[in-house]
Order: structure tokens, then C-alpha cells, then sequence
RNA sequence: GGGCUUGUAGCUCAGUUGGUUAGAGCGCUACAUUGACAUUGUAGAGGUCUCCAGUUCGAAUCUGGACAAGCCCACCA
């Protein structure tokens, strides 16, 4: 690639498009460039054909990008396949608004064949927009196997389901109560609907008993059905009912008779514990009817009218038809009253239209068939943990789901989808993939729910039964989701994957949360509160994104994202880059590539390369444990707080450039699934001309049989000498210009006078004395473990803030002290914990003693003065 | 009605088989421009880990309960 300037601030807008292209034309997202045995699959959840991308869509790339470059560093086959979904119902009503806004036409104006041509090249238009969007984020995907749900194998695979499952008697097409959009005009399947509790009112109405003037009140939210009502029904051990069951009640308006039965699925306490029975417009009526035959009336049409059998009330919408059947029952002395009451509207969960309960004739999936159960087949999967879960508790959600799973409703009243493979010939029926030789056979008008053919999608993706793909990586290792998805995706795909291929699709299934705004409220357009993922890269970076919506997220919990996050998460790239900077400018000095086998010089180097070593395990058995945000917050310290605030500092003085190369070349590797941008950045810029990817380097492995590292480590002393230097210079407002003299005695003196040059700059020394006589008039003492020194303060000591120092110090130690005894002299502690740890706090116990004498001791010689 | 989740520093959150002197980032305070970085550095203040009981030598961590917040599911008309 082109060479880039060497900027002060890392520039992501100048990189990104090139390194990606970079990495695109190196063919390496495609595994079968990678020379491997082992494979890793990781199919993506393809997004909707229609839509933008948006925070939602960029945090679970985020963490499918995350893995699928870690396992291709550790030298897999890393499979990421990107798709697209037409997303039936969503998309038909996305581009029938946008016909009806641009040309003022429907769908009838274009007609079936053309509309769904319109939609397909809609689709296949965004699709390009979107695939442009997915690049920005960064995503490692082999595009040149994208697929698309409606393309022809793809879809033809998803078929043979179909004839599959109808052929086992797992698909029937029946007549009963389904929730119908009449907006959308479609049937909907439940999970399709939402609930949401609105106030309203609840009406008790007087029903009264034939050749009687008594009556039953019935309580009822919606009036308008009474028009199909059928019967009454009551509790069969409700006294106050009991004498009334099995007499007829005549049906105000409509003059019917309908009588009143027992049903045990009714409370006795709700209501009047009456209720009126509407088979043909509520699910519970509906039950309630076929276990007593009752009649089906339909009263409310397709379209959300009132149908004939309504009588005069016929043409009228469902709320015309409320208002005024309410007033007829008022003039007839029929309306006892109304009262308060919380309702739960069903709504269609696409265009929020109102749901009607209908009765209509479509397909349904059996869940518990008889030759194969989806339900008890996939809980029983579930229970033997074929599929691990991210968060564990979503496993339960699912099976609970399952086990109260009715019968699925698949058709759709749609134009845009798979069509129903079944044709018609008068009597006859016929299913199959292609239509049946012979004329006259119609094909069903119907197209299937989109979640029938994505649950498929880890298998219908890779070309099952027979293809390569199938063979090398299904069954997949991973696949991520939203936590909204768990039943409307995640359960079909179980379900499917198990029926169809007796394997799970996946081996872990990792949920995202949602993510939110400042305040923790749902991001949405209606609120204004969204934030553009697209103008966040332009401002701060895809690394910066990345990060931001990885570090400090759990799985399957909600996280709130808003600017200033992203904006430290910007300042993090933009410190590494210049971490590379100093890097590169000691090695353009040189003229020469250090890099090389790292050999440790000073206490220093043997500190950094032992961290480096227990990180490297550390990240790398984090990220194999699924732990994001830990592997990457434990990576940023160390990065920030150890690299470059200590190692590149003292380099600076004691200088090691094969070291400081090494450790920071490793930390780029592990930093590269992260933030894949600047380290590839910063590694092309390292090595222009080796024509070398970061993306493809392998993974750093960790030396475990280095010794761990002692509280006593002598760098570790130094660092912390250097720290209580400097905490006494700021209690003393030493100006951090001015320089001083110390003293070290002779336990301390070998220690010092390794780190002498680096010591004296950090901690602002001017001269070391070595003394074997305390030197105590007018010095401080700062002690680090074993470690001694005597600061030498020109002017006077301040013996009342000396004091206030050590009595604080005490305190802590004390407490420390107390609770290491504590536990040490605990029986069980000691007879059950491993013991190296025993040692070690003893150890630690020992130090703890000999701190307290020495600040005892300066206390009694600063009473002195 | 059932299920799930959360409650740790002013804010956002870590803290994975119970043992660290409870952490980070942002914000705040005081200094600082020393060979990359002010998108920076040094130091500091700030927490009875929601509450109550229990298990334990030891609990932010496990158990039970309370309180608060949120989410999901469900046919209370």
C-alpha cells in the first residue's frame, strides 16, 4: 500500500479504507487461503436486506470479528460467512410505503410478479449499502461466499424443509384463531406480536335469560364482539351461577339465543365471573368453543369491519361498532356500567397496527408431532448441553420457551418471501419442490414466515447436505445475537438444526445486550436519542467503536454508549499509535530492525518480559473462555499503566530495543482482534516494505515454565521506592524541577546501584550517598519493602507532616498486618490452601514486621527534634 | 400471574470455582510541557460493595429474605 505520513495523532479516517482493502485484496477472509487443518466457523446473522447499519448490528460484528481474528492468528481456517435476509413482512412494508410516498401506488397497482422483482432489486440495491456499511466496522468476512435468503439454492434448501417436515406430518394446514394484521393483511405468528398495557375501561353488560326478567352480567373489554357471541360461560362451582347453567340467554341487538355453560378456565373472581364467548375473535373463546362445539361466528373481517352477520352494525369499523352497540345497550336499559382497566393491546410488532384475533385457514408447524417432536427433541439436546451458553441462564429462558410452545403459524399473506411449495388441483394437494406434471394445479398464494428460512441459515449458508463447506465447518463454533433474538432466532435454529442435520448448529451461542443511551433508554428514531454508528467512525474511528461497545458489556446484559466513551476509547488508539511512534523513531535511528530473540539486561527488561509472558496467558486463555471485556480491560492496563508509562520511560535511559521491539510487537498481536485498524497501521508502517499483514501473524504463546514473579522482585521495589518518592515530593511541594540528594544504606545500596541511571531520573535524584551511618537529621525516610532511603530536604523537615505520613502509613500497615495474622493463624487456612501461598504470606507477614519496626523507630528520632 | 436480570467511588462499569490492604475509565483537586503522545504525564480526594439474617476461620462474592430498578413471557374476559 501507499506509504502514509507518520501523524502526531493516529488518523483513522486516512487508514481504515486502505488497510481494509488491504486486507481484502490479500484474499486471507476467504479460509481456503489459509493453509490449516483446523477450521473455525462463525455464520453471521444476516441483517436485514433493507436496513442501515446501526449500534445493534456493530456490537455483535464486533464480537464475531473479535474471535474470527483471534482463531485465524492461532493459525485456523476462519470461516466468517456474511448474508443477507429479505426479511418478508418487514421489507414488504418498508417498500410498500415507499411506493406508496414516491409513485402513490400499492402493490395490486403493480401485481404480484412485478412487485416482488421491485422489492428484489430494492433489496439487492440496499444489500450494496449495507455490505459497504458492514465493511466500515471492520468485519473479517469471506464476502465472496455472501449469501442471500432468497437466492436459489439457498432457498431451495429451505424448501425441501418444507416437503420434508409436511411428508413427516410435522405441517398441517388447518382452520383456527390466529393473530391477523389487518394493516399488513397477514397472518402473524405470537411472538410477531407485542403487548403493551394501555388504559381503557371494562363494560358489564346485561345479558338477559330467556322467558325470564333476570339477567347475566357479563364484563367485557370489548363490546363489538357480542355480535358473535355463542354462548356465556361460568365457573361450574361458582354459587352464584350454578342454577343458571345450561338455560339460554337471548342475545341482546341480535335477539340469538346462546347458552350459558361451565368452563373451569374461567375466574370466578374477575369480573362478574361471567364471561361472553367469541370463538371466532378471541383464543380463549376460541378453546373454550371447540371444547363445547359451539358455533363460529365470524363478525369481524380482514379488513377490521364489522361483516354482515353483524346485522345493522355491518360496514362499521371494530371502534364504530364499539361506540355504538354501547349506546343501543344504554337506550335498552342493557348497559350496567363501565369501569377502569388496565388492557393489554396486541399489537403487530412491524406497523403497531392493532392485532385481530381471526379465524383463518393457514400452515402451521406441529411442534410435538408424533414422528418427530421439535419441542422435545430440542430441550432434550438442550439438557445434555449440546450448545453452550453465553450468558448460561439464556439456556433456561430457551427451554422454558420450548416447553410452552404452541403450534407455529408459518404462511404469510405476503408477495415477498419463499411461496408455499403446495398446489392445488381441486381436491387434490400436492407438495413438493417443483410443481406436479399434469394442468390445472394452482399453487398456494402464501409465502412463509421469514424465521422459517433463517432458522436454517447455519446450514441452508454452508450448502447442506453435501457440499465442502458442510463437511469442513458445520457444525459451527459460534454464533452471536442480540439478546432481543433468543425466541424469534435462536430457538428456530435450535429446532431446525437438530431436525434437520441431528446435530446443533452451533457450539456456543453468545447473546449481546441492547445497547442504550446515557440515561439507559432505548435508543429510537421517535426519541431522537439514537447514535449514528456510521458518523461515530468518521469522528473517532472503527477502533475506537469497537471498543467502546466491547469494553464494559457483558453478554446478554444492556450497556449504555454515548460519546465520551467512544472518545477515550479514540484516545487509547491514538496512545498506542504514538507508543509505535517512539518505537519506530529508535529504530529508524539505528538503521537496522532490532527484532530478534529478546535478551533481558537490566531488572527492568527481566520485569516487563515476565509480565508480558503471564499477560500473554492471561489474554490469550480469556478470550478461549469467551471473556471480552476482561481480556481486553486487563490488556489496556498493562498497555497504558506498565508499558508505556514505565518501560518506555526508563528505556528512554537504560535502553534494551530488542526488548522494548519485542514486548510492543506482542502487544500489537494481542491488541489486533480488538482494534484491528491502528495495529495494522501502525505494523505497516513499521515494515513498509515486507508486504507483511498483522491480520495473519500468529497468535503469541506463553512460556509457562517461567518462575513466577516474587513480592520481592527487584523492579517491583524500585517502582514502588519511585512512588512514595514522589508522593513525598508532592506532600512537600517539592517543585518537580528541582532535584535532591538521598541516602542508601548498605542492605539497600546493591539494588540502587543496578537502577542507579533510571532511578535518579524518575524519581528526580540528584546524588546517591551511600552511607553506612543512617543519615537521620534533616532526611525523610521512604522505604519499599526491603528497600531503604533517606531524602535530603535542604530547608528544614516538617516534623508535624513527617509524622502525620508515618501515623497514616502505620494505620495501614497495622490493619494489613492484623488481617495477614488473622488468616495465618487460621487452622483451616493453613491445612487447606496450597502451600506456596501459605509461604508467600508469610512472607508477606514478615516484610509487614520489619516496615512497622522501621516507621516505630522514625517515629521516637522525629519526637527527638 | 410466571420467569430473568441488575443494585460496588459523583457518573459508566470490572471484580468467574469465597482468601487482593475493594479496582478501572470518565469527572473532580493540585502540580507538570522531561527524546512518542495535552487525544499527555505525576500525585491526590472519593466507597459501611442497597438493606437484614444465615453458612464460614474468612462473604462484594454462597444461601434465604426485604427494598429498589429494568426486561421478557402469559388466553384474566
Amino acid at each position: 500500500m501507499e506509504e502514509q505520513p507518520i501523524t502526531t495523532a493516529y488518523n483513522a479516517n486516512e487508514w481504515e479504507n486502505k488497510l481494509y482493502a488491504l486486507w481484502e485484496e490479500s484474499g486471507f477472509f476467504n479460509p481456503d487461503n489459509i493453509d490449516s487443518d483446523i477450521r473455525y466457523a462463525n455464520i453471521l446473522p444476516p441483517p436485514n436486506a433493507n436496513g442501515e447499519l446501526h449500534l445493534g448490528h456493530a456490537s455483535g460484528y464486533t464480537v464475531m470479528d473479535i474471535f474470527g481474528r483471534f482463531e485465524r492468528m492461532k493459525g485456523k481456517k476462519s470461516l466468517l460467512l456474511p448474508g443477507k435476509d429479505h426479511a418478508g413482512i418487514q421489507t414488504q412494508v418498508v417498500f410498500e410505503k415507499k411506493l406508496e410516498n414516491e409513485q402513490g401506488i400499492t402493490r395490486f397497482d403493480l401485481g404480484r410478479e412485478k412487485f416482488y422483482e421491485a422489492t428484489y432489486d430494492f433489496c439487492v440495491d440496499r444489500a450494496n449499502y449495507m455490505r459497504s456499511q458492514e465493511k466500515r466496522i471492520g468485519l473479517s468476512a469471506d464476502w465472496s461466499r455472501e449469501t442471500f435468503t432468497l437466492d436459489t439454492e439457498v432457498s431451495r434448501r429451505a424448501i425441501e424443509t418444507f416437503v420434508q417436515m409436511y411428508h413427516d406430518g410435522m405441517i398441517y394446514r388447518g382452520e383456527r384463531i390466529i393473530n391477523w394484521c389487518p394493516r399488513c393483511a397477514t397472518a402473524l405468528s405470537d411472538v410477531e406480536v407485542i403487548h403493551k398495557d394501555i388504559p381503557g375501561k371494562i363494560y358489564s353488560l346485561k345479558y338477559p335469560l330467556k322467558d325470564s326478567n333476570e339477567y347475566i352480567v357479563v364484563a367485557t373489554t370489548r363490546p363489538e364482539t357480542m355480535l358473535g357471541d355463542t354462548a356465556v360461560a361460568v365457573h361450574p362451582d361458582d354459587e352464584r351461577y350454578k342454577t343458571l347453567i345450561g338455560k339460554v340467554v337471548l342475545l341482546p341487538l341480535t335477539n340469538r339465543e346462546i347458552p350459558i355453560i361451565a368452563s373451569n378456565r374461567i375466574d370466578k373472581d374477575f369480573g362478574t365471573g361471567a364471561v361472553k364467548i367469541t370463538p371466532a375473535h378471541d383464543p380463549l373463546d376460541w378453546e373454550i368453543g371447540r371444547d363445547h362445539s359451539l358455533e363460529v361466528l365470524q363478525v369481524i373481517d380482514e379488513k377490521g369491519m364489522i361483516t354482515s352477520l353483524g346485522g345493522i352494525y355491518a360496514g362499521l369499523s371494530v371502534m364504530e361498532a364499539r361506540t355504538k352497540i354501547l349506546t343501543d345497550l344504554n337506550t335498552l336499559h342493557l348497559f350496567e356500567g363501565e369501569q377502569d382497566h388496565i388492557i393489554s393491546l396486541s399489537q403487530c410488532e412491524r406497523c403497531k397496527t392493532s392485532i385481530e384475533p381471526l379465524v383463518s385457514k393457514q400452515w402451521f408447524v406441529n411442534v410435538d408431532a408424533q414422528k418427530y417432536s421439535l419441542k422435545k427433541e430440542s430441550i432434550k439436546a438442550l439438557e445434555s448441553n449440546t450448545i453452550i451458553f453465553h450468558p448460561e441462564n439464556m439456556k433456561g429462558q430457551m427451554i422454558h420457551w420450548l416447553e410452552n410452545l404452541h403450534d407455529w403459524c408459518i404462511s404469510r399473506q405476503l408477495w415477498w418471501g419463499h411461496r408455499i411449495p403446495v398446489w392445488y388441483r381441486d381436491a387434490e394437494i400436492y407438495c413438493g419442490i417443483t410443481a406436479p406434471e399434469g394442468s390445472g394445479w394452482e399453487q398456494d398464494p402464501d409465502t412463509l414466515d421469514t424465521w422459517f428460512s433463517s432458522g436454517q441459515w447455519p446450514y441452508t449458508t454452508l450448502g447442506y447436505p453435501d457440499t465442502k463447506d458442510v463437511k469442513d465447518f458445520y457444525p459451527t463454533d459460534f454464533m452471536v445475537m442480540g439478546r432481543d433474538l433468543l425466541f424469534f432466532w435462536a430457538t428456530r435454529m435450535v429446532m431446525f438444526g437438530f431436525y434437520k442435520t441431528k446435530m446443533s448448529p452451533f457450539k456456543h451461542l453468545y447473546f449481546t445486550g441492547l445497547v442504550r443511551d446515557k440515561e439507559g433508554q432505548k435508543m429510537s428514531k421517535s426519541k431522537g436519542n439514537g447514535i449514528n454508528v456510521l458518523e461515530m467512525i468518521d469522528r473517532f474511528g472503527a477502533d475506537a467503536v469497537r471498543l467502546s461497545l466491547t469494553l464494559g458489556a457483558t453478554p446478554g446484559l444492556d450497556f449504555r454508549l454515548y460519546e465520551e466513551k467512544i472518545a477515550t476509547y479514540r484516545n487509547f488508539a491514538n496512545k498506542l499509535w504514538n507508543i509505535g511512534r517512539y518505537v519506530m523513531s529508535i529504530q529508524n535511528k539505528d538503521d537496522e530492525r532490532k527484532s530478534g530473540s529478546p535478551q533481558p539486561k537490566t531488572d527492568a527488561d527481566r520485569w516487563i518480559l515476565g509480565r508480558l509472558n503471564s499477560i500473554v496467558g492471561e489474554i490469550t486463555s480469556l478470550l478461549e473462555n469467551y471473556q471480552l471485556s476482561l481480556a481486553g480491560e486487563k490488556l489496556r492496563d498493562f498497555t497504558w499503566n506498565e508499558f508505556a508509562d514505565w518501560y518506555v520511560e526508563i528505556h528512554k535511559i537504560e535502553k534494551n530495543d530488542v526488548v522494548l521491539t519485542f514486548v510492543f510487537e506482542t502487544i500489537l498481536k494481542l491488541w489486533h482482534p480488538f482494534i484491528p485498524y491502528v495495529t495494522e497501521a501502525i505494523h505497516q508502517t513499521f515494515y513498509p516494505e515486507k508486504n507483511t499483514l498483522l491480520m495473519i501473524s500468529s497468535w503469541p504463546t506463553s512460556d509457562k515454565t517461567t518462575e513466577k514473579p516474587s513480592p520481592e522482585n527487584p523492579f517491583d521495589l524500585i517502582k514502588n521506592l519511585i512512588i512514595t518518592i514522589r508522593n513525598t515530593r508532592a506532600t512537600y511541594h517539592i517543585e518537580p524541577a528541582k532535584k535532591i540528594t538521598v541516602s542508601v544504606n548498605s542492605t539497600s545500596e546493591s539494588i540502587i546501584s543496578a537502577n542507579e541511571a533510571m532511578f535518579k531520573r524518575l524519581a528526580r535524584i540528584e546524588e546517591i550517598l551511600h552511607t553506612h551511618e543512617q543519615s537521620k537529621n534533616n532526611t525523610i525516610l521512604i522505604q519499599s519493602g526491603s528497600l531503604q532511603i533517606f531524602l535530603h530536604l535542604d530547608g528544614a523537615i516538617d516534623t508535624n507532616k513527617e509524622r502525620i505520613r508515618f501515623e497514616r502509613e502505620k494505620a495501614e500497615k497495622e490493619k494489613y498486618r492484623s488481617l495477614l495474622k488473622l488468616k495465618l493463624e487460621n487452622k483451616n487456612f493453613i491445612d487447606r490452601a496450597k502451600p506456596e501461598i501459605i509461604l508467600a504470606e508469610q512472607e508477606k507477614l514478615k516484610l509487614i514486621e520489619k516496615e512497622l519496626a522501621e516507621i516505630d523507630h522514625h517515629l521516637i528520632s522525629l519526637h527527638a527534634l
